[in-house]
DNA sequence: CATTGACGTCAACAGGTGTTGGCCTACACT
DNA sequence: AGTGTAGGCCAACACCTGTTGACGTCAATG
């Protein structure tokens, strides 16, 4: 009857959508391949054609590019700001990342698959406007453990204040945080207080 | 048989730890019953009994007092430093707080309890440092996303930098930011009054 | 002594889960 | 035409979950 045949890919597509949404707001074990394939019009047993399981469905959903930008292209005073920036406009246009946090709260496979974005692609990014070089890794956690931490309290707690901060706020807030731990000589000391906060 | 008849509220007692470990390790969905029941050397009945549901046990094993200092009876300088040394010293005693955070990664009823723990305590507790009341709310709820950030790399997401530093090495770096987040002037001045750069 | 009540076990229920295999149907190709 | 194949649905399996009620059994209490 009403067999409404559709292209292939383009379910696939429809599939992966739905479960990068379902992922994003309630975690990994509280989505359900029913759930998913109810809202994609489809009967449950696609989705396991399409991705094999609901593990390998997580991977494919949970595929990020944080699409960093090219730090040596930044003023070094700026690139507090620029990291912010960039970050909460990806979390408030994707949930992707979101949902790879909320499974890792819980999941020390996906755990291990923000360990290897942070490698790969903070650490990455971030390596050339440090100070020493040995001290990349830890820098990048600091700032890592610092944007996550404002994810973690605007979109999965929930914090009031913080979800009531419109991003210009956050960025003025955070970035001299972010700035501090790169590109600052030591833990203790600002980089040079007086010019932060130019615009 | 084997009665080995026990004492009652020490059972309740063996209970609420073997849950406490197990929420604070996997999280809750991935924690049955069944196996707190077995590590505890018990039926799972009992745990009902006991505590009428799983969301109750949950709700009795996350009850958390943070415990914060007085930081009124604080140097207002020294205020990050404590506050970050209180939480990393907190972390690594009680894993409760974990299991809550783990938690509230997936589920609304446990980010509630994050939020009126937060109003209730870190908030209270913040507000005589801070130099506008009106911003306490959010210079809290910042500090908060710092530390729950370091909480989360440390301990959930294990990011080897951050799991590598001693304690002191994360007060060293984690503490000028919230000092800052909580004591200074503006966003982007330091709380040093020499140093304000205004243009 | 008898009875009560707390501590504990056992077995089962009811529902939801990921996953599987069989079957149907429309389209493209020979 | 006939045929293969990809897209799709249905029903079921096997398992695990929280939860419940009936049933023991020991100790203390009247």
């Amino acid at each position: 009857m009403t067999d409404a045949r559709r292209s292939g890919a383009e379910t696939r597509d429809r599939i992966l959508a739905v479960a990068r949404e379902h992922f994003a707001r309630q975690g990994y074990d509280r989505t359900t391949i029913r759930a998913i394939a109810s809202e994609a019009q489809i009967d449950p047993s696609m989705v396991m054609r399409y991705f094999g399981s609901k593990e390998e469905l997580f991977t494919a959903a949970a595929a990020i590019d944080l699409a960093l930008p090219d730090l040596t292209e930044v003023p070094v005073g700026d690139v507090g700001r620029t990291l912010v920036t960039h970050f909460v406009r990806m979390w408030d246009s994707d949930g992707t990342l979101m949902a790879l946090l909320r499974r890792a709260a819980s999941d020390p496979a996906a755990a291990e698959q923000m360990r290897s974005i942070f490698a790969a692609q903070v650490a990455r990014a971030v390596a050339p406007v440090c100070p020493d070089p040995s001290q990349v890794p830890r820098r990048a956690a600091l700032a890592a453990s610092q944007l996550l931490g404002i994810a973690l309290g605007r979109y999965v707690l929930v914090l009031p204040p913080i979800v009531d901060m419109t991003p210009d706020e956050i960025v003025e807030w955070v970035a001299p945080t972010i700035q501090r731990y790169l590109a600052a000589e030591s833990a203790q000391t600002d980089q040079d207080p007086d010019r932060v906060g130019s615009s």
